[in-house]
DNA sequence: CGCCCCATTGAGATTATTCAACCTAGGTGG
DNA sequence: CCACCTAGGTTGAATAATCTCAATGGGGCG
């Protein structure tokens, strides 16, 4: 019961002007006079690790908004199998497409617990069409998921298994010295090998103190030693 | 002197509204009056195989779309290798990011004879604050090119080295029987597999019959055999 | 306390890479 | 016109990396 009881808990409704992290995200740019335009309720929910915010296929009716936790995109091959497209943190979109009113393209889950801002879809097509802000928003938005597709096909799809890893780590720790992992499936996931190699080499890297295992899943990373593994190949 | 001769060689102004993929491209839903927003030349270029529309960091002064032809999006990689993240063909757009005034992301290179258009930065920023059809269409072009890329990661970038170039040749194919391919080193760079491997695997398919070489790099293929093998893990 | 999930590890099979050699077609220069 | 030369493509053999299948162990949860 330590998952569950807060798991998609609803929270209320959310004050988007004075958001802690509206500077980095989609309503960043909005006026005051733009969130009058807002004439339906936009509320904060609490998604537990593996839950989804939505399923490939879903009626696209809403984007949201990651406030704080870690969320991945996921698309499933014809034999089963998951891929993991994207990770999306503090600030990022997902379900971006739902407001061109396009299918889902992914599910989005959580990995991390994870708080949200659920956007309906006709605040941002009312929005969209009176205010030039939120266009260039969305305009920036699409530029930003380009380049994290682009990045996780580049970085975490080429080169060995081992400065795959040492790759995703510093992906993770953007900026500080520690991060927190999850499951050697999604690490697996995202980097397109086994589970088993994707913990055989996080094990690896333990054992040359490269990472440090402060908890279980919390790391702290070598950052110099990770940027010589990551150039391998 | 066969290939240089029409490298680059400047076609003169081209007419958009009698463009005859214009139903597919960028200014697909523009307007007799929107088209009298454009003041800045809008003309047509022949780019011969190998080389560029563009370089990664050049200054975003225009963007391309693609008449005919094939062009690679290519990034490099640490240490100079290159990967190949995107295909774009005809009614495609290429350097999307320069209407956002944003530095190109990767180069843009011909692998087979490509026509394009270039349009100026200045006429899309004119058109995009002037009609919403505009802003509309640059947002499903990045929409598109988010799809693209994910299947690029999912389709392309799982499985055997077999069941990959299964499915770049699925890709390739798209509705014909046939299909013309490119160099061995531009295979390996799209499924991130070596040049040996990616001729191998093209070799193996051309002795069992999937794929029958009508001419050089042009292929008749067995759809259904690509699809099987397409399946392998 | 016992179960279950997941990380870890091992051993062997499989696959892909590496390094080299060879071949062919097309272009070059004599 | 022919010999040469180069760039790709193809192939082979040895090596290295990854996957597969299987077993073990620990930690949290019921």
């Amino acid at each position: 019961m330590k998952k569950t009881d807060i798991g998609a808990a609803w929270q209320g409704l959310a004050n988007c002007k004075g958001c802690g992290i509206r500077d980095s995200a989609l309503f960043a740019d909005l006026t005051e006079s733009d969130f009058n335009l807002i004439h339906l309720p936009i509320d904060t929910h609490m998604v537990a690790p593996g839950e989804a915010l939505y399923h490939v296929g879903d009626a696209p009716e809403a984007l949201y908004t990651v406030r704080s936790g870690l969320v991945k995109l996921v698309q499933y091959l014809p034999n089963g199998a998951q891929r993991i497209v994207r990770l999306l943190r503090a600030g990022d979109t997902a379900g971006l497409e739902a407001a061109l009113g396009e299918p889902y393209r992914h599910s989005a889950i959580a990995v991390h617990p994870v708080l949200t801002c659920r956007i309906p879809r006709a605040v941002i097509q009312r929005l969209s069409t009176e205010t030039q802000h939120l266009h260039q928003q969305l305009l920036r938005r699409w530029h930003q998921a380009v380049e994290r597709a682009d990045a996780f096909l580049v970085e975490l799809g080429t080169g060995s298994a081992r400065a795959r890893v040492a790759r995703l780590f510093l992906i993770l720790m953007d900026e500080q010295d520690e991060c927190e992992l999850f499951s050697r499936e999604d690490v697996g996931a995202i980097l397109g090998i086994t589970t088993e190699t994707a913990s055989r080499m996080v094990a690896e890297l333990k054992r040359q103190g490269v990472l440090t295992e402060l908890r279980f899943n919390r790391f702290r990373c070598d950052r110099v030693a990770l940027r010589a593994l990551a150039e391998d190949s």
